[in-house]
RNA sequence: GCCCAGAUGGCGGAAUUGGUAGACGCGCGGGACUCAAAAUCCCGUGAUGGUAACAUCGUGAGGGUUCGAUUCCCUCUCUGGGCACCA
């Protein structure tokens, strides 16, 4: 027998697959197709780290796997190689992009080639290369003729240190997401793809898919969409008259009862239009200058203290109330999401609430809560406390038989609400009655635990604040009067007494400090209406579906969704991206004749014609974004002077160009035919691979490029280009590898494991079978050189394992159960990608081998199937070299088929538990019937010895696992 | 603040229609082989007590349900992730 060596090994098969073309692969009909997707790396200078192997290998093993299963598997590669990093060392080197990329692909070819994937080298795409983004340009067009790309002046946020203007998503708590650097806010001119027009499908289409449920919430969370309704306010004095309105969204138009105020933001074009109606505008006009020059950040950051300022001289009117109630600008209203202005409701809302704290506003209670009827099962029992004040003392009971200082109120009886429970218990404690609820305190729940008493209950204590109006007193009945002792406090020291005897303590103190801080904000969201006029009595439900009805009757306003997913900021001022493939023809623009709605959308914006594509980047001399913004493209007078694609006369061409999303907005589709110069892919092919079948990638493509990607397929899908309306079925992610120190592996911290080294100290086999051994594949986990080492042992084991093989025995033996639990065990395990418990399931079934002196040649090669999604280069050789199968490939031999009636084992060990105590156990038959189970389990010597001739009350007995006695 | 996930030996982690907690691997200790070392092989390895048989404790903390709880229920603590003035 030979020693085992992995180079050696590792570079022959790689080879033989490449010659052979072992996993190229055609369409073929006759067979089931199967698309697995990883996500395609961006080919950095750095090369491949040991986090990249990661998915690779997962989706490696998932496709071998199929590939023995019968499958026709697509498991394509390629490279998303547009990217600031390789821009940023263009501007710095001098070097053009387009090189050092080449160069870049090249290094990771070589990397990846060597961790030994099955991937289908010939189907490679290069986003940089223009016979794949002639396509991505094509789409571009596509969506411009169908009016989904628009130009428009947006505020954006500029990255003061890249120059490069950021999408939303690509900042990170007010900081540019690549570089960390600050970012203000600058308006600028770029093109915007409509993706909210496919807000709505994009919800639907989640429903259709498999993802991992974080996916879809992300997703939904990103879209967030809520219903509620559109209400025009009108202007009661504005210069305008009859027309002016305010129009706000809310998803609460129940509530309008008590929208007591409004508020718009401080960008909200009234402030303009009523301009001369405003007598404070100066003061207005400041205080909005101020908060437009905030970024995002600071006015988020401030949201504990909340400004804003009256406009006066206009008021606005309450439609349902018809009271005039004030408008203020304050930057809590935002200007991009519904119309940028709300009602405000204090009594229902925080934001609102300490707003109205702030500047003294009415606060008006419109929903109560509900009583629950008492369930029969699980119900907290429910009590209500009272914060009683006068003359700015708190009252408080000291209940002699607790032995305790208690906020006056108790346990809400049948048929009442909480409201009257509280009268009623303050006028029998204290005697009081001119009582008077100011608002809720919310409520909370707790279990309450009493000591005459066997078991604790659930509470939901709720308090309220209320004002003792006049010291008229009832008298109490006798047996209060003996319980009971009262006294007024300051609201300082009535915590303190609370804090010296109770146990309520915890939830008295938060009552008492809200009720300190003058709170009446009601803490639940849902429940009865009040003070609303024809909405009383109703559920919050019914009030929301009654006031829009009632809204769209009367023409005040009707049913709206509103989503909080904005458009797409298509646009990049930088070089090294895909040009878009549009001009501007003032010519065309006078003469307003339009092709299309895109060119209708954008007045003189006209797309190059498909067989003028690709737009082929040019060669510049700098790749530097020039100092006002622009792409360096803007300066390269040959490129920016051209003509008109429809009347050849003189225009100008775009000069910015596409996001790095982009290129990877399509790519799995290219894989499908990646050579097609006609098309970016055939409707065969496209037929015939379908939706990918799974597709992983990174947590933190769980929402952009996902959500990007699903826009452009469900497009496509709608001009009847793709036959499928989900791009991907289903989607997995896994977790990080983190360096040794547990820390992230960065260049800076010098925690880096290159995967080039632990493939020479190591080998392939061993690295690919721990990075799937090392822990739970969708958690973190951290390297250890030690574990690998281990696993490189076990790979020798493996190996060594030769020695015991009898050729051409094909016997069952004494291992065949634990061999079909295996075959069992490790098929599950791929496929629900907990590949950490297969690997160990192989390493059992090893160590089982190493019991015997023997094994069967049958035996060794099911090991060998079962281990080479993993490890397939020892795999290989030891099948064509050791058992003979020469140059014939592992890669398609059927996967190994468990037999149930094999996995059963003759014999079973019970565990024997007194009184839930495991006291022995017993070697029995698998087939042992309970009588007699149970008559040799009693008569065990240590058995007996907890007995104490005692007779067992009952005996419980499960098949195959344990005998229960209890006594 | 809200939502989601998680907490198990010295370490990574296994085990859930409730049924012998700690599989597998690392590390550590002992032994075999060797002049010696490495490699390899064998044995041991949750804590405490005991020569041992064995006993008690033990899955973040506290309580509950059960013959039996890492698993189910309640409360709390901590960690990671996502969202966060979204009306």
């Amino acid at each position: 027998m030979q020693k085992y060596s992995p180079k050696e090994i590792e570079a022959r098969w790689q080879k033989y697959w490449e010659d052979q073309g072992t996993f190229e692969v055609q369409e073929d009909k006759n067979k089931k197709k199967f698309y697995a997707l990883i996500e395609f790396p961006y080919p950095s200078g750095a090369g491949l780290h040991v986090g990249h192997p990661r998915p690779f290998t997962a989706m490696d093993v998932i496709s071998r796997k199929r590939r023995m299963e019968g499958y026709n598997v697509l498991y394509p590669i390629g490279f998303d190689a547009f990217g600031l990093p390789t821009e940023n060392y263009a501007i710095k080197t001098g070097r053009p992009p387009a090189e050092v990329t080449a160069e870049n692909i090249a290094n990771f070819t070589r990397q990846l080639k060597s961790l030994g994937y099955s991937f289908d080298w010939s189907r490679s795409v290069d986003t940089t290369d223009p016979k794949y983004y002639k396509w991505t340009q094509w789409i571009f067009l596509k969506l411009f003729e169908h009016g989904l790309a628009y130009k428009k002046n947006v505020p954006i946020n500029w990255c003061l240190s890249c120059k490069i203007g950021l999408a939303n998503e690509e900042i990170v708590d007010g900081k540019c997401e690549r570089c960390g650097g600050n970012v203000e806010k600058r308006d600028k001119e770029q093109w915007m793809l409509k993706i909210t027009d496919y807000a709505e499908k994009l919800l639907e289409g989640l429903d259709t898919v498999d993802y991992i449920t974080r996916a879809k919430v992300q997703q939904q969370n990103w879209i967030g969409k809520s219903e509620g309704a559109l209400v025009k306010f009108k202007i009661a004095n504005a210069k305008a008259e009859s027309d002016s309105f305010l129009e706000v969204f809310t998803t609460r138009p129940d509530t309008l009862f008590g929208a007591t105020y409004m508020v718009v933001a401080p960008e909200h074009a009234i402030l303009e239009k009523e301009r001369s109606e405003i007598t404070n505008f100066d003061e207005i006009e400041s205080y909005a200058r101020k908060a437009r020059l905030k970024s995002d950040l600071e006015r988020t950051e401030l949201q504990k203290e909340k400004t804003g300022v009256q406009l006066e001289g206009i008021t606005a009117i309450n439609p349902v109330t018809g009271k005039q109630i004030p408008i203020f600008v304050a930057d809590y209203v935002l200007p991009g999401y519904g119309t940028g202005a709300i009602m405000a409701v204090p009594a229902h809302d925080e934001r609102d609430f300490a707003f109205a704290q702030k500047y003294n506003l009415p606060i008006v209670h419109v929903v109560a809560q509900q009583v629950g009827e008492r369930k029969k099962d699980y119900n907290p029992r429910k009590t209500v406390r009272g914060i009683c004040r006068k003359d700015g003392k708190i009252l408080l009971e000291y209940d002699t038989h607790m032995n305790e200082y208690v906020l006056p109120g108790g346990g809400v009886e049948e048929g009442e609400n909480l409201q009257e429970a509280l009268v009623r218990e303050i006028a029998e404690e204290c005697g009081y009655t001119d009582v008077e609820i100011q608002g809720s305190l919310g409520s909370i729940e707790h279990n309450y635990f009493h000591h005459k008493r066997e078991n604790d209950w659930r509470v939901e204590e709720s308090a309220f604040l209320v004002d003792i109006t006049s010291d008229t007193q009832i008298d109490r009945p006798e047996e209060e009067i003996a319980k009971i002792q009262y006294d007024w406090y300051d609201i300082d020291d009535a915590i303190e007494k609370l804090e010296k005897g109770s146990p309520t303590f915890y939830r008295s103190k938060i009552f008492l400090e809200r009720a300190k801080q003058g709170e009446t904000f009601s803490y639940f969201e849902e429940g009865i209406a009040v003070n609303s006029d024809f909405l009383n009595g109703l559920t919050t439900q019914q009030a929301k579906e009654k006031m829009i009805l009632w809204l769209e009757e009367n023409n005040i306003g009707h049913k709206k969704v509103n989503y909080k997913l904005r458009d797409w900021i298509f646009s990049r001022q930088r070089y090294w991206g895909e040009p878009i493939p549009l001009v501007y023809c003032e010519n065309c623009a006078s003469k307003k004749q339009f092709q299309n709605k895109g060119e209708e959308l954008n007045p003189g914006w006209i797309p190059l014609s498909s067989d003028m594509l690709p737009l082929e980047l040019p060669q510049v001399e700098k790749y530097e974004p020039t100092d006002t913004g622009e792409s360096p493209l803007s300066t390269m007078d040959s490129f920016l002077n051209t003509t008109c694609p429809r009347c050849s006369g003189e225009a100008k061409r775009e000069t910015d160009v596409m996001p790095n999303w982009a290129g990877s907005s399509w790519y799995w589709l290219r894989y499908m035919d990646p050579h097609n110069d006609q098309c970016f892919a055939s409707k065969e092919n496209l037929q015939y691979w379908g939706q990918v079948d799974w597709y992983n990638g990174g947590m933190e493509h769980t929402v952009l490029h996902l959500l990007y990607s699903r826009f452009w397929n469900q497009f496509l899908h709608d001009i009847s280009e793709v036959p499928f309306f989900e791009p991907y079925a289903k989607r997995t992610s896994h977790g990080l590898i983190m360096a040794e120190d547990g820390e992230k592996m960065s260049k800076s911290r010098g925690n880096v494991v290159n995967p080039d080294d632990m493939i020479e100290q190591f080998g392939t086999d061993a690295l690919r079978t721990y990075i799937m051994f090392m822990g739970p594949f969708d958690q973190h986990v951290s390297w250890s050189t030690d574990g690998l080492k281990g696993v490189r042992r076990f790979l020798e084991r493996v190996w060594n394992l030769q020695e015991k093989v009898k050729l051409n025995e094909e016997k069952d033996s004494k291992n065949t159960g634990i061999l079909h639990k295996t075959i069992k065990k490790v098929s599950e395990d791929i496929d629900e990608m907990r590949f950490n418990t297969a690997v160990s399931a192989m390493m059992e079934l090893t160590n089982a081998f190493y019991k015997e002196d023997t094994i069967s040649q049958t035996e060794y090669s099911v090991l060998l199937k079962l281990l080479s999604p993993f490890a397939p280069h020892i795999c290989e050789e030891l099948w064509s070299e050791f058992l003979g199968n020469t140059n014939r490939s592992l890669a398609y031999e059927p996967w190994p088929v468990f037999d149930p009636l094999k996995m059963v084992e003759d014999t079973v060990t019970l565990a024997i538990q007194v009184n839930g105590k495991v006291r022995s156990t017993l070697e029995v038959s698998s087939d042992i019937e309970e009588a007699e189970a149970t008559a040799r389990a009693l008569a065990d010597e240590n058995v007996q010895k907890w007995l104490a001739g005692q007779e067992p009350k009952k005996i419980i007995y499960i098949k195959g696992k344990l005998i229960s006695i209890v006594m």
